[in-house]
DNA sequence: TTGTATGTTTAGTCAATACTGAACAAAATG
DNA sequence: CATTTTGTTCAGTATTGACTAAACATACAA
């Protein structure tokens, strides 16, 4: 409704749409962080993100395979809701750095490949291994660092 | 040369394309990870990679500018010489993980927009702002210790 | 059944971008 | 000076992808 909150959702789109999510995507993200009722329809999406049906299907199926929100079924009502997946924050997080370990990886066969040739010729390869190595094990051990802390703490959102 | 290190380099490609790198600069990376001498002239890159002296011109110097290569000048040669710039990975990943105090501003910006609104509302935002708090500052601790573990240990690079 | 509300799929448009060949620029060498 | 080597810029092509409108499908309501 209100203009600032506009501005924000498009903040939060611009946000998103650098880590690769489509912009309209960005925005059915924003607004469902902000909305109230945090539960939208298809159809309160399109009016108050000003974007077409289609669009909206397309981004809500897009964004629920990604796992960041989730269809609530209603009873009483055959609409589809919407809302930001509990936890989502968290686990998007969690997966961005597990995905660093790609990278181990791939440094790994690098070096395969080299195994015969002179070692120095391997020291760019090891750097970069050895660099995503120690953050792979020391990120689960902070991750479930976080996730004691959060259930320990205060409110525990699931 | 090998076949195999070429598959290498392609595999390379791929997966930093995923990271919104363009694939013939993830040739260049990739094929600066393992070449021998580590240093290549555009030309060398041209050849090694089957790729137009422009694709290589324009990519070179957008990696040199995401700080990922550099150029060096070698007396003798008026040749540009590209080699991957030492301590590359380590700050790339610094700086992706110092990425993700974006997100907790964000979440402070929707948060000061819902300051009058029921505290309820802002529950979403909180437990965002929380995780990406939490993180930011355990990150900046995390790569303290990397760092200081890279110095006292084996082999410095620079 | 017919009508109405809702969601998905399709076809097509528009914009962005990765890439190339060719023209161009700059500088060293003969 | 002309020639050769090297790198950049320009113009054009092809691909991808986000988005929309319109057609279609589904299911409830009268």
């Amino acid at each position: 409704m209100s203009d600032n909150l506009h501005h924000f959702v498009e903040e939060f789109a611009l946000a998103y749409e650098a880590a690769g999510i489509p912009r309209t995507a960005g925005r059915i993200l924003g607004w469902l962080m902000v909305c109230d009722p945090p539960e939208q329809t298809a159809s309160q999406l399109v009016e108050a993100l000003g974007a077409s049906k289609a669009s909206v299907s397309t981004m809500t199926r897009l964004l629920v395979q990604m796992h960041l929100i989730e269809r609530v079924p209603k009873r009483g009502s055959r609409q589809d809701y919407f809302r930001i997946r509990p936890g989502t924050w968290s686990e998007r997080v969690k997966n961005g750095l597990a995905g660093l370990s790609v990278y181990k990886t791939l440094a790994d066969k690098g070096l395969r490949l080299l195994e015969n040739a002179p070692p120095e010729r391997g020291e760019r390869l090891r750097e970069m291994r050895e660099l995503y190595a120690f953050f792979e094990e020391e990120l689960k051990g902070l991750f479930e660092r976080y996730e004691r802390k959060k259930r320990g703490g205060s409110d525990a959102i699931q």
